[in-house]
DNA sequence: GATAAGATGTTATATCGTAACATCCTATAG
DNA sequence: CTATAGGATGTTACGATATAACATCTTATC
């Protein structure tokens, strides 16, 4: 399938294309994107599932970093902040965002079967759960849903 | 106001009688409405914030409990599987549910100003949002949606 | 009164997260 | 070229949350 250079072809933004945004976004802003930031980003994108502060510890380690703990909530808290990463609340783990630099609150959905973490695409029912919890007089500034359940790919295989 | 004799007055379910609710359930289901199961609903019931494990060890300690931590973490699994609490995962904390018995996905709404935590009725919200998830080939078993903001008192006090 | 299931008691430890302070790096002013 | 100031990282130590594993007790039933 298509490579970089082919600028035709429809489909969701690669590897690639995420850290030059993410790189070009820090240049714009004034933000350091230092080594460990940028490791953490790759190995969040790079991963299916959500990635629990220690595991991201343990893969730095194995490509040369040596850090303790608050070197890896510290480049957290930053992609976080910047909207590069979220934090998965059931899982206590964290996932790349797929749409950085969009305001958004995220959903995710966690397969049950396969670990597999996905963002939901959820501009639109934001505004839906906003109107509904500001009937109710409650003024949200940011709101995350996390659904349990089957992806695609395992919901196929379960015969039941 | 009114009292429990007044059956005419409307209002939401008291204190008194969500634990007789919880009493009842239990004994339809053959369920073992133990002295710290009882306790610690009660004293969720009681809060208006969501509270810690580790808090709701003290709490039980005040009142002649010698609880360990897994003693708590039991009677919350308990509590939460049959419905009449849930855990707040932004907050790694648990209120008592406003629904019990029902089939739903909570929502909660989180003030961060008086870290009061409220439930949101939303059995309609559920729908919505299971059908939007669904159309992205995903199964939802359940969904916790976990809104951050101001609650009303709160947002009438702050002048900003 | 034997037995089995569920509840609780208890110890120890795993896992997740952060406070606090030292050091380093880099940009910019003097 | 220093000085210095802000942000980033290194490091130690610990706090907070949660659970595994096993012992004991309680209660219902045979």
């Amino acid at each position: 399938m298509a490579n970089n250079t082919d600028g035709q072809t429809k489909r969701t933004s690669t590897f690639r294309e995420k850290m030059i945004f993410a790189e070009q976004y820090c240049a714009k802003n004034d933000l350091q994107f230092t080594p460990v930031r940028r490791k953490v980003l790759e190995l969040l994108l790079k991963s299916d599932r959500a990635l629990g502060a220690y595991e991201l510890l343990d893969l730095l380690r194995e490509v040369g970093f040596k850090p303790q703990p608050p070197v890896a909530y510290r480049a957290l808290e930053f992609l976080i902040k910047y909207g590069f990463a979220h934090k998965v609340e059931h899982l206590n783990a964290f996932v790349a965002c797929i749409h950085p630099g969009k305001e958004h609150s995220p959903a995710f959905m966690i397969c049950r079967s396969c670990d597999s973490v996905s963002e939901m695409d959820t501009l639109r029912s934001d505004s839906m759960l906003a109107e509904n919890l500001i009937s109710q007089g409650f003024k949200v500034e940011e709101a995350v849903i996390e659904a349990r359940g089957l992806c695609e790919a395992c919901a196929d295989v379960e015969v039941k």
